[in-house]
DNA sequence: TCATATTATGACCGTCGGTCACAATAAGTC
DNA sequence: GACTTATTGTGACCGACGGTCATAATATGA
């Protein structure tokens, strides 16, 4: 019926808004201070409603925390990475990564909550399967690069989870110090620890000969 | 006065109890209902009583995070890594301290709880000063190898902060993997985190030719 | 206009981190 | 041992939190 889908969109659309509100106030400093009851009286609306929207405060930080990843795979396809040599477009892409992240830094804080083991803990199933489809979908995007450069032989040849995990576990931690800022950063700023950690990376990716 | 000493101690005393008890009970997952009043509770003393100790829940996990942290920094430091060959001083280093984390995974929830954005943000001067030297400290220790490997031609010539960026970065990412747990990770188990993370980082600690 | 179904609401609940007036205890003095 | 004084221990209390649910408000269909 007309009516339903009327209703429905207006539905949908007030979860938007929820959403865009709540990242609006736990992009800013003291974000553990920010309780539903603010983000509904900021969205106008009452508390309980935000309820109807999401089961929990953690839900509704998962559904941001997506947001975000999504937003960088898509970001990265998009980008034309066909250059001549495979070594200088993975150079582009970490750096592309890297860059969507601090131009992003509004998702700061509920990545990194959302990436707490604690946090993963307690996520219910389907959540974990998301993690683990968003997981797949960078490897679906990025492995092919890996196996033609191995097929070129400009990296060293050997199993692809080695490479994945290194490179998984080296990006995990360069956004942490990205984040984190250069007050908690003994080494420099922003651009210093980019180009330190793509070359780092880099290094890893090509393996010791 | 020696009454005043005894007092002293006593004091003393209780405050490693308080320490011992609440990592007992934040070692444990649902780590975040651990209350204040529960430690209290555990340790036969007054809520108030704890409060004179830690002006702050956050206080109480900062210390026993630095606990850790000094307990790495000794671990690492009582290994003798004098062996022949200097890259495989590093290997050995590495996988050391990937397994001290893991012996000590109960440390796990309040190392990562303290090593957020937002915690660093609102932790005050002297906690901040604490980091610094803890950081110090590590560079004081693994400097002077990296630059002997670097003076014996073993890796690349570059400055070294543009090494220890990568390395850190690369060595916090894989801590989280490793204590996340292999439900969390696609790529296999904790030793196969290790082997492939270790090679990794010494293809990126060697650097490119 | 009314009956019915759907959605919105905020008072309410148990619990939390943190405070503080006061109780308990020890030390020092005679 | 009794009295004063200084220090340390305590739990009732506070405001705020995440989450619930009976009820109010609103839209739909006849």
């Amino acid at each position: 019926m007309a009516g339903m889908d009327r209703k429905q969109r207006e539905f949908e659309r007030r979860e938007a808004e929820i959403l865009d509100v709540a990242l609006a106030l736990f992009s800013k400093p003291n974000w553990e201070a920010v309780s539903i009851d603010k983000i509904a009286k900021a969205t106008d609306i009452g508390k309980g409603t935000v309820y109807k929207h999401f089961a929990s405060k953690d839900e509704l930080l998962f559904r941001l925390m997506m947001r975000f990843y999504h937003g960088l795979l898509a970001h990265l396809q998009e980008h034309d990475s066909d250059q001549g040599n495979i070594i200088e477009s993975f150079q582009g892409i970490f750096q592309l990564a890297f860059r969507y992240h601090l131009k992003h830094r509004e998702y700061r804080y509920i990545v990194e909550y959302c990436n707490r083991i604690d946090f993963k803990e307690r996520a219910d199933e389907s959540w974990h399967t998301s993690f683990m489809e968003l997981d797949k979908a960078f490897g679906d995007w990025g492995d092919p690069m890996i196996l033609a450069a191995m097929e070129q032989g400009l990296i060293v040849r050997r199993p692809l989870e080695q490479i994945n995990i290194g490179m998984k576990a080296c990006f995990e931690g360069t956004v942490d110090m990205l984040w984190a800022g250069k007050d908690w950063c003994l080494h420099g700023d922003e651009e210093e620890i980019i180009e330190s950690v793509t070359e780092f990376m880099l290094a890893g990716l090509v393996g010791r000969v």
